[in-house]
DNA sequence: TTATAAACAGACCGGTTGTCCTGTTTTGTC
DNA sequence: GACAAAACAGGACAACCGGTCTGTTTATAA
């Protein structure tokens, strides 16, 4: 830990105000980050309250233990993550492959201008906490089973209104979820979001719509700019 | 750590045999188990040199610092793992798309025959380390594109040999690493190694040869027993 | 043998970790 | 205002971490 942050300059006794909520929500903010960014076991407690410019009193009065936080930023934000960016959007989509297909490109496109690919923050700690305890996993297992059957249910509903009637909904939706796992696993090793891309030009031609869009011109662009820390 | 390993009944001095070769081996065994295991951070080295039975001096010896280690356990075994385990069955396949799916159902049936989902070595430590050190996240990228290119590679050989003209190497390359590390992200979570099924299942509905081999009777069998420790 | 370096043993240390504990301040309720 | 409970502050602590250090044993070569 060395990234500059908000120091406030030592004041006196200061006015304090309780504020349970926006003090819970700040330390979220900054677990949520510090978990995705340097994970679960290089974030000591320490940076974290000195993150978020909160009193180990404080943090524990929310948080008893770092377990329980975790459970927290898990429940709370990754899930939370999960269904903004995938869930909703696939659901709002004119079909089940079109809201896939959009998902990918959207966040691949946010991931190059971004200059930096973090990875799957469901992944992230699904990789280095699910063995470790039984309460993560059952947490991270149960997000995972959520992102599967909502596009399952969209490609069932897409069946009911006579479309894509050769497609198994969870075996594409198990298909869609790993490919975006393991292309967004692969972006944060090689820090090349193109890959995203790779991936789901892949996953496209599986598709039984006739309509095979223009395959953009093949673009390998490195991305490897300003880690956030380091 | 709780696990009961091998304890010799502390004789007194005894014959030692300098065996440089063995203990570097004996320590990587140790090392490649736990930090798939449980992780990185998570092994201590104290750990370690528990479970190896090894003197602090002796693994100081062969591997200076922490990070050295780590580096000796991706280059020499994990690098070998992918070699093993996907590289040479898909090269000494039929073809690309044959070795793709008999490499998913050998591991899917290992997996289910074994009880146990520990995830893949490569991606286990990809997440928790790529972004952690510039050193890890360049051996491990290193890895993870020398198996594309393996895949990429066979699937030219098929094309010079007249088959499967309509794929993009690269990108079914891509494809098919990340399906596999996303089902055994999901597997792993989940402890349900059908989910290998499921996406391999997802991923041939994507083939043009016509040759759609019975899709066998769909068992979704749950695994979760005697995680090895804990 | 004897010199020399490699291989190993094990104690040691400064720093960090997560958690607990005591005390103070704020907030809500009567 | 009185009181209790919640919200917060910050120090203390034991356990542990990774690394270093000194010393001993084994192998190698002359």
């Amino acid at each position: 830990m060395s990234a500059e942050m908000t120091v406030r300059p030592k004041p006196g006794p200061r006015k304090r105000i309780n504020d349970p909520e926006g003090m819970r929500n700040k330390v979220l903010d900054v677990a949520e980050d510090a978990f995705q960014a340097r994970g679960y076991h290089a974030s000591s407690i320490g940076d974290l309250m000195a993150a978020a410019d909160v009193s180990g009193g404080a943090l524990h009065h929310h948080f008893p233990t770092k377990k329980a936080l975790a459970l927290a930023v898990i429940d709370e934000r990754v899930a939370a993550a999960v269904e903004e960016t995938w869930i909703a959007p696939v659901l709002a989509a004119a079909s089940a492959r079109e809201g896939v297909r959009a998902v990918f490109e959207a966040v691949a496109a946010e991931l190059e201008q971004q200059g930096f690919v973090r990875g799957c923050p469901l992944n992230n700690l699904a990789h280095e906490l699910s063995l470790a305890d039984p309460d993560f996993r059952i947490a991270l297992a149960g997000i995972f089973a959520g992102w599967r059957q909502a596009i399952a249910d969209k490609v069932r509903a897409d069946q009911q209104a006579g479309r894509d009637e050769g497609t198994d909904p969870e075996r594409f939706a198990a298909l869609a979820v790993a490919a975006y796992s393991g292309a967004m696993s692969m972006a944060k090793t090689a820090q090349d979001a193109s890959l995203l891309r790779d991936c789901l030009a892949g996953l496209e031609r599986s598709a039984p719509s006739p309509s095979q869009g223009g395959l953009a011109a093949r673009r390998r662009r490195r991305v490897l700019l300003r880690p956030k820390t380091l």
